[in-house]
DNA sequence: ATAGTATTTAGAAATATTTCTAAATACTAC
DNA sequence: GTAGTATTTAGAAATATTTCTAAATACTAT
């Protein structure tokens, strides 16, 4: 999407939690709502911000759905910071 | 501050936009303003959550006020995605 | 001091976000 | 097919964000 989404979804502590524990690898939404405090029905709505946000991607496997990071917009962001930054 | 106000100040496009008009240099409140379609109020609102997030640092000088890039955080929020990304 | 310019603050309205509970969907396994 | 597990959707409540108008503040210059 654009940045909009990508700077909004980041803004929610949660869901930057949610994105460093995926660094470990792919994590069923289950698992990841395991590490909080939180309803899964709250949970599935801010992966589904990170998925719109392009920050993560689903696999559906069996009854499961995998979550894993997708670090292609966060480069699209840090150069985008880069540049505001200046040479 | 923290991240989660990072995110959120750079999460609006207009707050984006002054921080881009920002990179030519400083500017007052009322040039910034006259570069979009809104009162100076909002304006004045924008520049708030700006400064809060660190963004931007002002300097009064007679009756204007002027707004400058502040790019320190923005080296932090790079350095957290770089972190987020791995190597 | 008065008038004028620049900016911020206060208060209100519209919209968006976050969270929950309860219900619905999707799939597995017997 | 029935029961059970995993996840999402729907609807509602609480809170936060964005924007405006009108008023207040701060400073300049006559």
């Amino acid at each position: 999407m654009g940045f909009a989404e990508t700077f909004k979804a980041l803004s929610d502590g949660g869901r930057r939690e949610i994105l460093i524990l995926l660094k470990q690898g792919r994590m069923s939404a289950g698992e990841i709502g395991s590490h909080f405090d939180m309803t899964g029905a709250t949970i599935s709505y801010h992966l589904n911000i990170l998925k719109k946000a392009d920050l993560v991607y689903e696999q559906k496997e069996k009854n499961f759905v995998y979550y894993e990071l997708n670090t292609s917009v966060i480069e699209d962001v840090m150069l985008w910071l880069s540049d505001l930054k200046g040479a």
